[in-house]
DNA sequence: CCGACACTTCGGTGCGGCTCGAAGCGTTGT
DNA sequence: ACAACGCTTCGAGCCGCACCGAAGTGTCGG
């Protein structure tokens, strides 16, 4: 068997606890520093400097020296994904009960995956973006296909969200992608979009984000205006 | 961080060049016994039943006994798609480059993916039932919906597919279901009829599976007349 | 120029777990 | 009933690696 290593080494980096902790902390998209992950993950400080290297090695983090700190972050969504994926898989309770996995309550409800919203509300922001003909979701064969229509590019300026999207922008990250939720096993916005419509309800102060912590927290009054605005229907 | 444990136990299940190694030849849908595991993990009869064990505690392979043979399997579809993303992770060669893994070249052609086929020729089957109608990939919220429609169930028939899927067999499998490829990026076709169309491809002998291997071999007769028969166009 | 700070590298320690030999079930076939 | 076979459990050896203390590099502030 000489096709096996890479898969193991990368698992095997993400099995250790510590790793672990990091990455999961880094699942909120910002770039901590060495002392802050090694605080999270209950290390000493060069006991985590050794594992950052190794998730660096592994491609896992990518490093951002600024100064005398040195920032670390997921190398890109597709990491974030693996690590989505493996959630669902350990949140099952054996032997394939229905209930999808709670885990915590407000983290089922709205929470950020990578840098954009996920959770209940973001796979209800996804739904009434879509019925409401804005987001165009097309039966491509590339992994699903999602784009703004040209009346839903009018409806998101009218809404007041800048949707500031340089189409030659040079990045090479897509407008919208559709990303699979592991709490909802539905599907929610993604991309560009997806994170600027974030920061949209972090402005509008409809939600807050819990310090240390994936969760979103809305206010009964910001969550109504986010349905209103975004959603179709009311729940 | 109590959040972790979970991920990380999963994680490092893997994380074993023994263990990956019995996951990835398990990718094939097949259910193997504990000795054939043990062979190609390299490692004595002892040591792959205490890994088997440790598989199984996690939720990773389902054990089935037959006697005195023990035959283990993946616990499902959604550890051959944790295990395929592993690898378009680990298949990319540092710091992002282009180009996509290709490993074997008849491996990206061709080869099985748990139960259905994947590679160049399970995107070009998806492709080709999809643009001839006979799939419908629709714009659902639930992750990629894809069904065969009214005209398509004909077709299908019409082709000389036994497309029996009882709709009220009990089993929880979708129809069909879209897979994400790692070697192409793209979606291709698995659940029932995407094992239904493996089976009719080897039933056909177009193409024949190579042993100890996910690699499924076309014959250049084979290749045309799978092309031909599900594919709108020619290459 | 010097101290404070953030981080990394270097040795040494200790535990976890991977490994295999030997022995213990359960099944199959004669 | 006995031997052959497949698999698991038990015990011991041994390597790897996670961990921390101490020392080394680079950066910021006075």
């Amino acid at each position: 068997m000489i096709e096996s290593p890479p898969i193991a080494r990368i698992a095997s980096a993400i099995g250790d606890p510590a790793r672990a902790a990091m990455l999961v902390a880094l699942m909120d998209g910002r770039a901590l520093t060495a002392t802050e992950l090694s605080n999270t993950a209950g290390v000493t400080r060069q006991t985590a400097s050794s594992h950052l290297a190794r998730l660096f090695d592994e491609g896992l983090i990518q490093r951002h020296r600024q100064g005398r700190h040195h920032y670390f972050a997921l190398a890109g969504e597709s990491v974030a994904q693996l690590l989505e994926q493996l959630m669902g898989l350990g949140g099952r309770p054996r032997c394939s009960t229905v209930a999808t996995g709670p885990s915590s309550p407000a983290l089922r409800k709205a929470r950020v995956c990578y840098d954009h919203l996920a959770g209940d509300l973001g796979v209800a922001l996804f739904d009434g973006l879509h019925q409401r003909g804005i987001l165009l979701v097309e039966p491509a064969t590339d992994s699903p296909h999602v784009r703004v229509s040209e009346t839903g590019d009018a409806a998101l300026r009218a809404l007041g969200v800048e949707q500031e999207l340089p189409a030659a922008s040079g990045s090479r990250r897509p407008q919208c992608r559709a990303c699979l939720d592991w709490s909802a096993r539905r599907l929610h916005l993604a991309g560009r979009l997806g994170q600027v419509l974030l920061e949209h309800v972090l402005r509008k102060g409809w939600g807050e984000r819990v310090p240390d912590s994936r969760i979103v927290d809305f206010s009964s009054r910001g969550e109504a205006a986010f349905l209103r605005c975004f959603c179709a229907r009311e729940f």
